[in-house]
DNA sequence: CAGCCATATTAACGCCGTTAACTAAAGTTT
DNA sequence: AAACTTTAGTTAACGGCGTTAATATGGCTG
């Protein structure tokens, strides 16, 4: 029993190897150099045991993808509890998706295939996405409490805002610091909270 | 000599052909399922005359970016004549992004590196993009006249609302048809531009 | 006709995702 | 302890990729 035990410890360590090493490389060299070979390379073992751990490069981008979203679920999660004034909330949520995406951008890349990361697994039936919107929308509706259809569209003014900053602060990133592009999307973000009631 | 231009003027359609087919491609199966030996196996030759035409898969695609850049950049040329009233002016601008990218998406695509598409020249130096933000920068100050500062500051706004709709409508295209993305786009665009004054 | 250039091809290199065949060690059964 | 089975991991292979080198073919010029 203690050796299945270990075993499968040791099997879920190199589960979240493989992960890692793919974000890792994603870093360094981006989404278009990750590739199997070099993920085995990684971790010292040969390219076909990957497959024994996901049944294809799309469903381990899935996974890292869903990782994204169910961070920031847990995130938003943490600050409902934090904030009681939905204006706040809603804000400090919008910081944490650029914090989010400034921190971990391979993440963000592969959740919304850019910049080369290309998973073929269709964003919008992901659970997690779907556990966010569901989040999002409810904290609008305590904000504001109209029809499902106003929320709905709220909430993609919301994101696309929000999406729309954070994707061009990266494009332009060589032109305009970060740190300026942040100061506007903070300014952006505030605007558009302030403009909902 | 009648012959050198013969040849030229082949020449010409077949580097056109090949940009062409590779557009079509990407329309069909997307971006990922572009490669050098499709291309040429569409035009009836065999993969290494494509080398002829384009130094690598890289400046092919950069080469469809620029097109398309320059492509909106001719429309808004076009615009700044039709429309005295620069409020006007840049909410029809507005609308031609959104057209643009609803009927060419596989243009769009790669002039951003969105979903498969992968060109690893630096978008921020093509000349043609600095062209288009020259024009919509002059617009902008025509519109309200401040600092340069300001002007890349509005721009850079206008920008990314514009872009973070348009790939967040692509995104979500099953569950919000793109119509009802559409209404919610002219809206958004047209508070915008009113918002600028 | 011989030689040359342009045009296009085939062959090859090293990479990719993926699968099949194989090996060696560990555990289990008799 | 010997024989069998399962597990864990490997190498080899397939077809496809971007790209380059070597090779063939046909028309032009001397």
């Amino acid at each position: 029993m203690e050796v299945v035990e270990r075993k499968q410890r040791t099997r879920e360590q190199t589960r979240a190897g493989i992960l890692q090493t793919a974000k890792d490389i994603a870093r360094r060299e981006g989404w278009q150099a990750v590739s199997i070979r070099k993920i085995a390379d990684a971790i010292d073992y040969s390219a076909p045991v990957v497959y024994d751990y996901f049944d294809s490069k799309d469903v381990l981008l899935d996974e890292i993808r869903n990782d994204g979203f169910r961070f920031l679920r847990h995130e938003y999660e943490r600050l409902v509890k934090l904030y009681r004034d939905p204006e706040k909330l809603l804000y400090e949520i919008s910081l944490i998706q650029w914090q989010f995406a400034v921190q971990q951008p391979e993440m963000y890349q592969v959740m919304y295939n850019l910049n080369g990361a290309n998973c073929l697994a269709p964003i919008e039936e992901s659970g997690e996405i779907k556990l966010v919107n569901e989040i999002l929308c409810r904290i609008i509706f305590t904000f504001i409490p109209k029809s499902a259809e106003s929320i709905r569209r709220l909430y993609f003014e919301w994101w696309a805002t929000s999406h729309g900053l954070i994707t061009l602060s990266a494009l332009l990133r060589h032109q305009q610091p970060l740190e300026a592009s942040e100061q506007i999307y903070r300014e952006t973000m505030r605007r558009f909270v302030r403009g909902l009631k």
